[in-house]
DNA sequence: AGGCGAATTGAACATCTGTTCAAATAGAGC
DNA sequence: GCTCTATTTGAACAGATGTTCAATTCGCCT
């Protein structure tokens, strides 16, 4: 039976995940070392596997709990394709501002990920562009947007909001909520009937 | 004096800067072995030394040269903001769908450059993102754009545009002028005033 | 034919890589 | 205080890493 109190490995191992998620977002999964995130922990590299088979899985499980948590936390609302757009373009926002390295890890390194992985997270993201695909085709339908090609407007769109990530700074000149609304009237604009 | 004919170091330098962008862009320039490159070129390592002073310079001579040509070929043309605009939107994607790989590795490599040559990149980076921003502003003041923010609104263009390159493959369902089309009507209306 | 210099090899360098595992440690329950 | 077991160490593995350099090859020029 597992420890109740004094027990290192359910502290050790949100440890190891965060300074995975925390060096390889900033230097790159096939940058970083296991030694390095071990010293990053406080620990040697041997006891990096206690707690994940192997480097592969601990960069598959950040991307894989990433995106289900982005697909479970959030569904498209009631309402207009407008209002739809809307919130999917704020939430967008709001959820990428909040997880700046989780984002830029599940964006750079696809490349890094075993054939098997890679497909299931391409079919993740799959599900989340579908989302906004369905908004655009549904308020092309209504007459509400203008767009020529669907899944051309969504990929627009998801890299447009995607890219607030590379020059948003907390403290800076614009708040979240400035951000938010310039990026959401550029979006409503550009898809305008 | 270097020989004229028969002389591999003229064929053999081409195929080092090749091989290198071929493989970086497709594995990551972490991921990629000198030996590797030294193999797709058909050549012991030791011989690349020949040809770049080490890996890092290899890198960043790509991204310069990229970046070099696009601000020295490319000039923002006389006439009205819209038409600016558009010139830039068009050639920005005809310029990125022509050079996948430069591109790719100008994007994703930022952080694997040492800081001196982080700064130079990142100056002509920002180089081509003024130019975007100067046709925004001057349209803002001349009326025929609103934007909010000038310097967001080109970060988000860019952003936009560039993400041509994650799902764009030739012989796909739209040509390149569809493509180009469709991108410029979006922009266009996103900063309609 | 032979010499010269550019181009290349191939071995060596010290260090790092992901991963495994027997042995040591330390904390909870008796 | 002792035992038991979850947790961690630290060494070891086989191979890869970027880079250097003496020795060799190769092809043009005389």
């Amino acid at each position: 039976m597992a420890r109740k109190q004094g027990s290192h490995a359910e502290t050790t191992g949100p440890k190891v995940r965060d300074a995975a998620l925390r060096l390889f977002a900033r230097h790159g999964f096939a940058a970083v070392s296991m030694r390095q995130i071990a010293k990053e922990v406080g620990v040697q590299a041997g006891a990096l596997y206690l707690y994940t088979p192997d480097k592969q899985t601990l960069l598959f499980d950040l991307m894989r709990e990433h995106l289900e948590h982005l697909l479970s936390h959030w569904q498209v609302p009631e309402g207009t394709p407008l209002a739809q757009l809307e919130a999917f373009c704020r939430h967008h926002i709001h959820y990428h501002l909040d997880r700046p390295e989780l984002v830029f890890i599940a964006y750079m390194e696809l490349r890094n990920l075993e054939p098997d992985n890679f497909a299931v997270i391409e079919g993740l993201r799959r599900q989340y562009e579908n989302r906004l695909q369905d908004i655009l085709t549904s308020g092309q339908d209504s007459g509400d947007f203008a767009v020529a090609d669907s899944k051309l407007a969504t990929m627009a769109i998801i890299a447009m909001l995607t890219g607030v990530n590379t020059w948003y700074r907390e403290g800076g000149r614009l708040k979240r909520a400035d951000v938010e609304g310039i990026y959401w009237d550029m979006v409503r604009k550009s898809v305008a009937a």
